[in-house]
DNA sequence: TCGATTATAGCACGATCGTTCGATCTATTA
DNA sequence: TAATAGATCGAACGATCGTGCTATAATCGA
């Protein structure tokens, strides 16, 4: 890794930083150029358009999200513990740093109407997510932690569901009790998926 | 309802056409303008600032999800047959006219890191579908087809989530297997407050 | 140490934006 | 008909944006 990479990969952290607390949309070359400390045009050649800004800062969310999320549970125990990793791990992604938007969310709406390279990134991103989650369900079944049979693709939108209607919740209800409720509905599904 | 407010609601028809495919952000004083044909200053006159637009144009898009998923349900029989009218309806809300983004969920991702007028609205019109929500849950419970014991504010979580899960399984895979796995999921739900 | 590559800066451009202001057009009312 | 009020317009402002061009500063290989 030179030292373009290693200055790209710095500013692309900034730049997450900013996402999180601003948006996908307000991330433009000359706020991101201010908060970095540099010149636009100086920040603009490391990018050479604001569109593959946006996709550089989405692969680079993408990989932290499957660091902090997947790769780091891959530590604990296969099948359920695991499982049980990932989504403590995908709520409190949200949290940290006194929380911030999902960038994954807000690139999606964001982008939503605007066809093109940055949109079909984000559903390839998303896409992976819920394929990763749906990997790791698959192997509670293996495990025979959860039935033989189970629908595994319906059990993973289950339980992404409850985790983008936490983020809606978290924003709207009291927070200790948008968890609570968190907690209680997860493990019911859990405790369904068994037998 | 004298001429000015006639002209403005015709001019939020048309806003909210715009922010269900553009986003929000992108729903400008000018790009308004140019979609109705009028000049920026004479839009600019109807609302005397982009803020009260926005916020004018979110009021005015709860008060369409409000008559279009409750009170027309209200003509369907209280309880599960009007609580699957609400849910039908409310995801159908997001196909018409070839889909398009929620306006809650764009204004909610586009202004969550923007405090002010804007911010608290939403928070309040989404609280707002939240309760109505669970207040149709609530009545299947007094018409004696939920048990007695369920927590309808977690069930109301549940069923929101499915339904927010929804909106982002629609754009990440094909529409017919999310569709397919929400009835799905959904109906469990209902059978587990069933019995 | 010198030459070349690379990173960054400065400046200018056209576009778009929200907002203001004064003028004009339209419709109502006295 | 004349006066008035409200709707709309055109032009202009300062900001911000993405992007291109040229010059300078830093880094590194020979």
């Amino acid at each position: 890794m030179n030292s373009s990479t290693e200055r790209t990969h710095s500013i692309l952290n900034t730049a997450l930083g900013l996402v999180r607390n601003m948006g996908f949309e307000s991330v433009s070359i000359a706020s991101l150029a201010k908060e970095v400390g540099m010149s636009k045009s100086g920040l603009f050649a490391h990018f050479n358009s604001k569109e593959k800004m946006h996709l550089m800062i989405l692969d680079h969310a993408a990989d932290k999200f499957a660091h902090d999320i997947f790769r780091i549970s891959l530590k604990s125990k296969r099948g359920l513990p695991r499982l049980r990793l990932i989504v403590k791990n995908w709520l409190s992604w949200f949290q940290v740093n006194g929380g911030g938007t999902c960038p994954f969310l807000a690139a999606a709406v964001e982008y939503d109407s605007r066809p093109g390279l940055v949109k079909d990134r984000i559903q390839l991103h998303i896409g992976r997510m819920i394929k990763s989650l749906n990997r790791s369900i698959d192997i509670c079944v293996e495990e025979g932690e959860f039935v033989n049979d189970l629908d595994t693709k319906k059990a993973t939108y289950e339980i992404y569901s409850l985790i983008v209607g936490q983020l809606v919740y978290l924003r709207t209800i009291e927070h200790k009790t948008a968890s609570k409720m968190f907690k209680i509905s997860f493990e019911e599904l859990i405790n369904r998926y068994s037998v």
